[in-house]
DNA sequence: TTGTAAGCGTTATCAG
DNA sequence: CTGATAACGCTTACAA
């Protein structure tokens, strides 16, 4: 962990070049206050010496810091598993680069977030996904860091960005009832059931859109129909495995990811059950392999990207500049993108229902729009058609 | 950019706590050297008045970093547009996570990389894709910061970790010979043409692969039959559309990543062109998706997520530690891996081939193995199957 | 067990 | 235009 050779400083260029550290400073950050004469000798100096002012130093002189961090909620190897993931931090990177923000990536893997934070020392942090009332939101309060909220509550003091999740999510229920399904199984976001059942989080939002979507219908789930996984391709694949294993037999899968949803399509696939025709798949996210996946993907999507972008430049514009950490919550889109892992269920259950005829296979609904309750300043970062439902079709 | 409220300092703490600041720093580094009352004492003090330690202030006196560098060769969203540098991110940030570091991500947005680089101040830097003669890599050596080269020449000094691109990219050519496949086009790397003409850049590597395939069945590559691309679906897509637009007529096509040929498939479903009765397509990465396109990708696997991983052991275990930075190369192995979008050529071409009548479809194609030149000292991190080929078929 | 004081490498202030 | 000198916030010999 030693640096070894120690580097040259300041001081090593100032002596070489026979003027003081202050001149040396000044080449480096006020060229024009010196003569040119001058200039070029430290210039020299520094260069024969391979100097580099040294960044620590700079920001502790200088009260002020050129990085930002990004906390997850849980091991960065995991979340990067996700590839919606990889779209966030491509927008919160843009972003950050853009204002000449560099970015460091904080996970909870040595000990509280809270902790980790202050060991990175930021400008400011992006808290993804953290508990509106946990302790960890407290003690980076009290670090006086500025922070924004990502998925989080939207009761929260803090600046935060996130999605509309309950509309995105009843949407996907709706449409799948809207196919004539009655038989679901979900699965659900984090390894666990609800650990801590903050009210607030994704996915109780999102199962709080799905169960709306489907009382409508008299339908409520119970225990075994919701499957709790990671958000990845593997974790999808084994909570559908595990249900499957315990006598669940739905016509429809709403999985709140599309890396899970995959996951459940290579199940599905395992198991000889076909999809759409036996099994409808819905995912969320609308990663920008949805469309090419086999069937292409039905899903709910969401800004993932802007959501970054949004939530970086939130950082720098609010809480960093001014004395008012708070307000700024901003909540973006979804919509629900049909393409041809749904369609109606097949005879054997279907034979019971046919309500809302709609009919004659998936990429044929059209579900009646269900305004967002959200506020909708914004439009899509991918295109700009309005949000609500879209009906892809293969080109 | 001001900190506004000025956050406490171990001055202030000291002076509530009535101790000296040596006091309130042994509370914080070795509490077992004060009295219990008095870290009592401290400790109360210091919570009273939420202070924490400023991890730049302690890095500039014990001259330790605990964060790496992690450098990109584009914008960092456009890196992550490629969900296999989600892979690689995954993979070194794991590895550094447990080691305790944090990891930041620069890229040469604000002028060069070396600026960049001791812009973070890090304890050690990850360069991907660095040409070996370029003077980027110079400035760093100068920088004397660590570094450990990852996807760049094997022919350089520092540490690095690659994987044997040329044998991977004849693979996937050998594969397609052996379907009867005769007109090509390939995809390459980076948005333009050989700018640098670096020999021993990743998309040279990958080219001569592809190149000395081809070459042992007398096929020559035009200048028409290659178009650059940036690794993205977008980019792959645009591509083949430019490529078909300007006459070219292949029967199959190599990509250098999988993100680029789900572009291709893409774009050929667009110009209603069936993949593979069509056109074959064959990716590189093979990322976590790719068996779950339309149709599932054949592709060259490289252990994209080991090679993360070891590039932050390398530097932690290496350059980190002993005086020389040097040694410690490693070349990983790529294998092909079959699954259903290749196949022979459509009837309209394969009139005039038939040779090494591998014949009915591509999945059942196995190409004779050939053997990886480079080191082999580990085995794949998605299995223990042995490198090489590998028919995939759907269970 | 605790305090004093000298750094760590820069930048900022204020003279000259 | 250039130079002393004092911060910046924390660690760490060395003393007491």
């Amino acid at each position: 962990m030693q640096d070894g050779d120690r580097r040259p400083t300041i001081g090593n260029v100032a002596e070489l070049a026979g003027v003081s550290k202050t001149s040396v400073s000044f080449a480096f950050n006020a060229p024009e206050r010196l003569r040119p004469e001058t200039l070029m000798r430290i210039r020299r100096a520094a260069a024969s010496l391979g100097y580099r002012p040294r960044a620590v130093s700079r920001t502790l002189a200088k009260r002020r810091q050129g990085s930002i961090a990004i906390l997850a909620p849980h091991a960065l190897g995991t979340m990067f598993a996700n590839p919606n993931f990889g779209e966030f931090a491509a927008g919160a990177l843009t972003a950050a680069e853009i204002a000449g923000y560099s970015v460091h990536f904080v996970s909870p893997l040595h000990g509280p977030l809270a902790l980790a934070v202050d060991r990175v020392n930021a400008a400011g942090v992006i808290a993804i996904g953290l508990r509106a009332d946990g302790p960890e939101i407290d003690e980076i309060r009290r670090s006086a860091v500025p922070v924004v909220m990502v998925d989080s509550s939207p009761s929260i003091d803090e600046p935060s960005v996130a999605v509309d999740d309950e509309a995105g999510a009843r949407a996907a229920g709706d449409h799948l009832l809207g196919l004539g399904h009655l038989a679901f199984l979900v699965i659900s976001l984090g390894p666990y059931p609800s650990t801590s059942g903050d009210p607030w989080s994704v996915r109780a939002r999102r199962m709080a859109g799905y169960s709306s979507a489907l009382a409508a219908e008299g339908i409520v789930l119970s225990e075994a129909e919701v499957e709790f996984a990671p958000a990845s391709v593997e974790g999808g694949a084994d909570a559908f495995l595990r249900a499957w294993a315990a006598g669940v037999r739905p016509t429809a899968v709403l999985a709140m990811s599309d890396a899970m949803a995959i996951g459940v399509l290579s199940a599905a696939r395992q198991l000889g059950i076909r999809v759409p025709h036996d099994l409808s798949i819905v995912g969320f996210d609308d990663i920008e392999l949805a469309p090419y996946t086999d069937p292409p993907l039905t899903t709910v999507r969401q800004p993932t990207r802007l959501k970054g972008e949004e939530a970086v430049r939130l950082l720098l514009e609010g809480p960093l500049r001014r004395e008012d950490r708070r307000g700024g919550h901003r909540v973006l889109e979804t919509r629900l993108v049909i393409r041809a892992s749904t369609t109606t269920p097949a005879a054997r259950t279907a034979g019971r229902t046919g309500r809302r005829g709609t009919g004659r296979g998936g990429s044929d609904a059209v579900v009646a729009t269900r305004k967002s309750s959200a506020s909708t300043e914004d439009s899509m970062h991918k295109d700009r058609q309005p949000m609500g439902i879209v009906k892809e079709e293969r080109t």
